[in-house]
DNA sequence: GGCAAAATGTGTTAAAAAACATAATTTATT
DNA sequence: AATAAATTATGTTTTTTAACACATTTTGCC
């Protein structure tokens, strides 16, 4: 699957758009609220939102980090790409996590890219603003390296389930972990993160059919209810059993 | 395989030994040159030597992080234990890398373990210490950031290595690997680390057997010269190739 | 609404890797 | 040096998973 920067001629994302607004930085991710009000009125300046449709690029992997973002309204994937097209997805995002931010402080280009899975709003800040910001405020710095410090035991963690488990344990694993991050809809047993299939492979190391596969297998032994994208959790407790038993 | 405390009754690691003499840390890894001449006194005031023989177990997963470690002479292992014994090595160190630093900033247990894979010494800072000096100085948070920073590119990097590659090329992979962090011996061909070849499984995502018949078929293929743990790179040209295609 | 394209579902076959078995060799210990 | 234990080596079988094929359903778009 490929996707594509919707319009070449501007520069990704569109700043033109309804006039929907967010509030500042601070009050929407506890992370900043550890900088000063001089340093908020810097940042507030000089982040702007960013609108992406559904499937569009945001960033690919190798690209030179000029931005760190901030997710403001619907979802996002983080990903690489390995051998022979099969992606992996990293992490899926939701509002106001930050992204990209790795980068900025390594000095390095991005080592993944990101996609929006529905259409989203960003903020969107030059690297060098971030970056001093956290050199300037050693609070802020801290803050950020607390929020790395959560990517790397995650990441740590899904290599050992990822190269471990077997096909039924990291589809599990992949539907507990949408659970944790989006939680139920409303009637308390949908999840509320509408994936392809595709996406569900690329994020439990398999192919779209043994994705496919084992999630009707769930259905029929009564773990789970499918109806299309959605996803009714019936019995949590097996699921978690299933994945832990890899 | 277990890696047993050597005795029991005392703390783990020993404070008695040879009269072998340490350079201060601000000698040894430039992360500790961005403290102040007041923090450096501070620092190796609260650090100290100790001495883990081989295999022996320095911390393990799920341990509360009450050190952070810096390798002094030796090789250790971080690893995690998946599904049934098997364990993933998630990265090998050398002198002066550091390590459960992690664990102490995020103020949790470790995440991972760490053994000897040889004779060791390190230096051993309580975590407050540590602690301390990266929420007092900022350059030096930013420090330990950045290596932090490399630690989750490199993990992430990892995950699809390991999860998309062949067996020839996650063999491949785990040997360059280990030519880029400890290089050749004298001769210019042999690998200055020798391990067993349950780690070199452990590393590359497959059973020991597999690694020795991989190994084995490397050797047939002229790309190794195997002498026991000692392994000798004839073409480092085709095992990227093997690397790079999975 | 109708069409094309994409996504989902399911069965079959082939490839990859683990599991198992057993022998040979090396290493450690007494 | 002798012995036991661990590691290395190699062949065989079984399990797991990818690859492939094709039908069906859903979705997006004019």
């Amino acid at each position: 699957m490929l996707y594509l920067c919707r319009d070449f001629r501007m520069d990704r994302g569109s700043m033109k758009h309804n006039d929907e607004q967010f509030a500042p930085l601070w009050e929407l991710n506890e992370l900043w609220e550890t900088l000063t009000e001089e340093e908020r009125t810097y940042a507030a300046e000089h982040a702007e939102v960013v609108y992406y449709e559904k499937n569009e690029l945001i960033h690919s992997d190798g690209d030179e980090s000029l931005y760190m973002w901030m997710l403001l309204r619907g979802k996002v994937r983080i990903f690489k790409e390995g051998i022979g097209q099969r992606q992996q997805i990293i992490r899926l995002l939701k509002p106001y996590d930050i992204f990209g931010y790795r980068a900025c402080i390594a000095e390095e280009a991005y080592n993944s890219s990101a996609s929006a899975v529905e259409s989203c709003a960003v903020y969107r800040m030059p690297k060098e603003c971030f970056s001093h910001l956290v050199r300037q405020n050693g609070s802020f710095c801290y803050q950020v390296m607390l929020m790395m410090a959560k990517d790397l035991a995650f990441s740590e963690i899904q290599t050992v389930n990822l190269t471990q488990k077997h096909i039924r344990g990291r589809l599990a694993e992949s539907l507990l972990l949408l659970l944790k991050n989006y939680g139920y809809e409303e009637d308390g047993h949908t999840l509320a993160m509408l994936l392809p299939r595709e996406d569900l492979a690329n994020m439990s190391n398999m192919t779209t059919s043994n994705a496919i596969r084992t999630l009707s297998q769930f259905a029929q032994e009564g773990l789970l209810a499918i109806d299309g994208r959605h996803i009714q959790i019936l019995d949590e407790k097996s699921l978690e059993k299933i994945s832990r038993l890899g």
